[in-house]
DNA sequence: GTGAAAGCGCTAACAG
DNA sequence: CTGTTAGCGCTTTCAC
């Protein structure tokens, strides 16, 4: 094991005053002379004194660590949420306990019962796509640690969140593949448990109702990755009804759709308009280049943390303040 | 801040028993009746009772946190590094505080700081681009915490490494681009005070030799991003003496290589041939898909963190073990 | 101005 | 088998 660092008690017993004083000395106390304050001060930088973290926070019952779990770090919108949260951790003197909890309720479950031994002091966290019990989430609660759920967020839990705007998103999209002369545009999604397929779903239905066409069940496929937006989408374009559109939960899955195309010499957008979710760099690197519903996760991460770091500052008082992350439709090459 | 989480206390007053006997109980230890032990037990878990992991750092004067710093979490080679090191902390037991340095020295420095004061048992890290001195990460080896340095290492601290075989990554994939007939073959690389870019270039320059070509300075450019990469390719495909070939150091790279040459006319890859670095999700988007040289970033995070965790159990033994993760050349479409 | 002492949650001798 | 006690590093009354 590491060897101990040093401590306020070695600093005092070299400097031969009090560990109170010594205390004082590193937090700047006001009655105390210049002189020692200086002494101590000095020799705690020369001997590189770092105060333990661990001893303050069960002293002053409470951390400046916050827990972070995400399904998975490499997919670039998590990805971006977990950078944007580790800038303002940075700025604000926070530190980042990060779990991923790779889809899997267990997993979620046993990063949460960490996060609650670890004395965190905040949660920022978008659920499994298995989950759907959350008392696990609820202990936190109860123990008054905020939590913030962004992106996948639980609406059982009253808590504080960041959502982007996945309604409004997939409405824009499919209007605007509506307005680009599209007539049968189907939707890949998620699973229809997780609120950002429903509200995904939303937009897009509301979309087709208000300029008039018929919303058909057989065009709503629950597929969102791109192995196996393939298959379902050739079988989907070998039909005789075939679409001319798709619109697809994240980009993965929009450059599968391509993919499948592509390999069936569809002509793109001509024949098939596709629109993606999320704009990672994939979206630029395909060719054509994939028009997308921007979605800001550096922004959202961001916005988590600010939430939560007024939360915490605030006494945990239980605001009921939300973000919604406005998403920008970035039109490129698959679309008319 | 949150509301004390119950404690060993709480349960010995409860139970009219000693804190010691809790204490027992709770860590199963032999010499305790099963009765008492049960009831200790039922207790606990029937009212949540979490083990305060900062009292038994504290105590025990060792922690299960590990301190990893990446220089960007929005990077597929370290996003998978990151999820690698996740999965092995997960399956040993030991949680992990995610810092990033975006590239920057004083980031990386500040992360240092806290990583010292949070009482981290190990750490993990790819050094920033901008770091020159290494001060900061000796004094975790001066505090005996184990220091695992992966992909950017840091050649003048003492520690162990993970690297990827980046010689013989860049000599394969130079020899199949020169055994496919490209002659003239330009190398964009980091800057070169990072082993990566100096073990890159040698693998390059020693197929180049081996194979009998010239070594040109002027194919030689530091360029290694997209953005950057538009330009620079440009004004060299526009130039009498023309590469045939390129490669990057990373996909990113060598898709605005790609891009560049497609602006301009030029057939991929019968014109010009291009090999990045990484193998992320953009290399199957990219039309032609780009051939580039896998660089496996789970098992660089798999391998740095057991290497890590061996060395913990081995009581910070300084051990003088590194790993080489072996990389692989993906041929897809933009090589002949 | 400075020191002594208590206590945060927990473990580990040492007693009984 | 169980309890008492000291102590990990630190802050914070309360004295002097």
């Amino acid at each position: 094991m590491p060897k101990p660092q040093i401590t306020i008690k070695d600093i005092a017993r070299e400097l031969e005053v009090s560990v109170s004083t010594v205390s004082r000395a590193l937090n700047d106390s006001p009655d105390l002379s210049k002189a020692t304050k200086q002494r101590v001060q000095d020799y705690a930088k020369l001997h590189h004194y770092n105060p333990n973290f661990l001893a303050l926070s069960i002293k002053k019952r409470e951390s400046t660590v916050i827990g972070v779990i995400v399904p998975q770090v490499t997919h670039h919108f998590f990805a971006s949420v977990v950078e944007g949260i580790l800038e303002v951790a940075d700025r604000e003197g926070f530190s980042v306990l990060l779990f991923r909890s790779h889809e899997e309720y267990d997993k979620e479950v046993r990063s949460v019962q960490r996060l609650l031994s670890s004395r965190v002091c905040g949660v920022l966290t978008s659920v499994a796509k298995e989950t759907t019990r959350y008392d696990h989430f609820q202990e936190l609660v109860d123990n008054d640690i905020p939590v913030i759920f962004f992106d996948r967020i639980c609406v059982d839990i009253q808590s504080n969140r960041v959502v982007i705007d996945d309604y409004a998103g997939a409405l824009s999209a499919t209007e605007y593949l509506i307005k680009t002369g599209c007539k049968r545009i189907s939707f890949f999604c998620s699973p229809m448990h997780l609120e950002i397929s429903k509200n995904r779903r939303g937009g897009y239905v509301d979309a087709l109702r208000k300029h008039g066409l018929p919303v058909d069940n057989d065009l709503i496929k629950i597929c969102d990755n791109y192995d196996d937006a393939i298959p379902v989408a050739t079988e989907m374009l070998q039909s005789e009804n075939r679409p001319d559109a798709f619109f697809a939960v994240n980009d993965e899955t929009a450059l599968g759709i391509l993919h499948a195309s592509k390999l069936l010499h569809l002509k793109i957008p001509d024949e098939v308009s596709i629109c993606g979710f999320t704009d990672g760099f994939a979206a630029i690197a395909s060719d054509p280049q994939l028009t997308t519903v921007g979605q800001n996760g550096f922004d959202v991460g961001v916005s988590a943390m600010e939430l939560l770091v007024e939360r915490i500052r605030s006494n945990g008082e239980p605001m009921l303040k939300n973000r919604i992350i406005r998403t920008k439709l970035v039109v490129r090459e698959t679309t008319r």
